[in-house]
DNA sequence: TTTTATTTGATTTTTATTCTCAATTAAAAG
DNA sequence: CTTTTAATTGAGAATAAAAATCAAATAAAA
């Protein structure tokens, strides 16, 4: 089942009609991984080949995609949101979110490793995790090389 | 060292000074452990004993607060940014939080448990890591039992 | 006490997001 | 393939959190 047609099923279920600038936005995003667009973003790709597609649908559109686990919202204090695609059709692809304090860059670690946590919490507050977000600020390996660098050249 | 001399090392570090809005707001957040604040929650408590202090100036302490690190920004998806303060004297009380996606509150997890993945982090991504939120999705212990009854109701 | 640069309150401005509503359209029904 | 119907859309207005502005106030250095 590609992640299409998990989509239209989607939407299906909930009620919702498969109309072209649902699609557009889909396409998008499922077809950017490892990008993180903010609904500007999307607004300007999807302009490109569809200029009569309005802001307000897109972020009509994004929040629908939300709803119906389409799609996650990301949060880097960057002043907007940020989507990506839910990849539902493989558990194990949910990532985490390494943010350089640096130059801004994200970038994504594929591995979970949360179970310890999860079942002490679980354990411990009765409480039922459905889901996650886990995001480490520091600095990444290529401003840490830069910084060396500096340190050098001043010396 | 107390909290409040942390936070006038700060400022003075920093090279601010310490006003009497500075203190107000330091004092609300300081003792009122585990609740996550707004800006607009806070105008309110501020305004009790201090109604002559406006909107803006909170605006303007929390995010000098957030810079000189004395207070965390959370953002729990409901339109504002929430504060708490950065207990700078014990490492260990960095906490995790658990919202309930049904009755909407926030729980804290005072147990890190990251070593782990923050290790391979460091060694795989070369990413210096500084700083982590963490927050789990789910269903609190009280919502579980309530749809519990209800089920047993309706049967 | 005087000086000086910082800070503040009040207000306006900015900007992401939501709302409104008439016109359009997907898809169900015939 | 039409007709019908309710959902959806585009354009623009409205909302609200947060930031900017600026003259008056004030902390702290001299
Ligand atoms: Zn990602
Ligand atoms: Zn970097
Ligand atoms: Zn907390
Ligand atoms: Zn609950």
């Amino acid at each position: 089942m590609t992640n299409f047609e998990v989509f239209k099923e989607r939407l299906n279920n909930a009620g919702f009609k498969l109309t072209t600038q649902r699609r557009v936005v889909f396409d998008i995003i499922n077809s950017n991984e490892g990008k993180h667009y903010s609904p500007e973003e999307i607004y300007e790709l999807v302009k490109v080949d569809h200029p009569e597609i309005g802001l307000a649908t897109i972020y009509r559109t994004l929040k629908l995609f939300e709803k119906i686990a389409i799609v996650y919202r990301l949060n880097f204090n960057d002043g907007c949101s940020r989507f990506e695609m839910n990849h539902f059709e493989d558990k194990s692809h949910r990532h985490h979110h390494l943010v350089c304090l640096d130059c801004g860059k994200i970038f994504e670690v594929k591995l979970d490793l949360l179970q310890d946590l999860e079942g002490y919490i679980e354990k411990e507050y009765g409480f039922e995790i459905h889901n996650h977000t886990l995001k480490f600020y520091g600095v990444c390996n290529e401003c840490k090389q830069r910084r060396k660098k500096c340190k050098k050249e001043t010396t």
